[in-house]
DNA sequence: TCGATAAGTCAACAAGTGATGACTTATGCT
DNA sequence: AGCATAAGTCATCACTTGTTGACTTATCGA
């Protein structure tokens, strides 16, 4: 029936985050126990510790992301995408991904469920703000654009939010091209409102 | 030095709950005790199970809130308030909240920092779409009016996020006053886009 | 002043937590 | 084949968790 699994560290390290990841999306942090992990991946609780220190640590290999290029913090010199357009790549990226390995979901929204934790909050603010807001502010242009780049940031993760935490009905049912143009209005609508333009 | 504290059951029933906000509030559920609670409202931690009948018990009690009448449902009929300056009153309501009881925070807020129970976050739902977004709707008009509605309840409670969880600077720093002008437009916008108008 | 009743305390349990170190077993090289 | 080493397992620790029931003590009316 089932092969007697042959030893290999890589495999059973990759099972372990694989499960990991699928926990800590559905129960947060301090819903998941290091043994429930264990089981789904089908091995030993203690190699947790062995191949990742601690389940802290798992948690942040877990949820560690990288930010494409050219989404957040800008590489090369502009490419002239319009503020629109980026907050439309965006939404596609981190409200409608989908990732199976991460139960669905993007990291960002995963770490959503275990908000109560300090280091949790730190990572969102650092991977938000720093990671994708951070030219958002510049393409917008005005003195007060952080304000309205964190105003973008918050209309983004709050779609996460409704759609992958809260469940609401019609955001959760909608597509990405439902929301497209009502994203891009709303953004468009924060480009004409420059206090000092 | 301290009065022998005479025994008074609605006294010691506020204490417990105004900690038990608190605490909730800062830490969320999972990384608050029983004992923690017990321990700030200066009483001993069974009192807890008396007054309250559960740990769970107790954190629903702490978050309940009541809807201000003409913010949600609607009662009587039409006050004719514009889309944008029901927007508005619930952005002071909820995001600018100033509640010193609830630890600064508004209840949804502080439910957000437990988003990794599903208990909570069917309360999120149930709070947010029928009891907030409620009749937003219809003020919208338009045959995606709800969609438009979730879209506006995303900004608010990602304004919230924003500012009390992941605490990004220039949200958490700014006043109701500066947001004000930047939400309408945004609202607004979504006004223009009635894809049946 | 006595005593009933309510308010508050104490000790403890049963289950679960993350984490550790010693042990066993399979693997692949010589 | 045999052996060193890496991979995986087991028992268990130290601690915390929510929760319970029996106990003590203050309060207040008769």
């Amino acid at each position: 029936m089932s092969e007697p699994k042959r030893r290999d560290k890589a495999a059973t390290r990759a099972a372990l985050l694989e499960a990991a990841r699928r926990r800590f999306a559905e129960h947060g942090f301090d819903g998941t126990g290091v043994r429930d992990i264990a089981a789904d991946a089908g091995v030993d609780a203690t190699l947790i510790f062995r191949y990742f220190g601690s389940k802290q640590a798992l948690f942040e290999a877990a949820v560690r992301v990288e930010v494409p290029e050219g989404l957040g913090r800008q590489v090369g010199d502009e490419q002239a995408a319009s503020p629109e357009a980026l907050a439309e790549a965006l939404v596609r990226e981190v409200v409608f991904a989908d990732r199976p390995e991460h139960g669905g979901e993007h990291p960002l929204l995963v770490m959503l469920r275990s908000a109560g934790r300090p280091e949790v909050r730190a990572r969102l603010r650092e991977e938000v703000c720093e990671g994708y807001l951070a030219d958002f502010a510049e393409r917008l242009g005005g003195d007060d654009a952080e304000l309205r780049a964190e105003l973008v940031g918050a209309l983004l993760i709050g779609m996460g939010l409704m759609r992958s935490v809260i469940g609401s009905p019609e955001l959760s049912r909608a597509s990405f091209e439902q929301t497209r143009g009502l994203v891009r209005a709303m953004v468009a609508a924060l480009e004409g409102e420059k206090s000092q333009g």
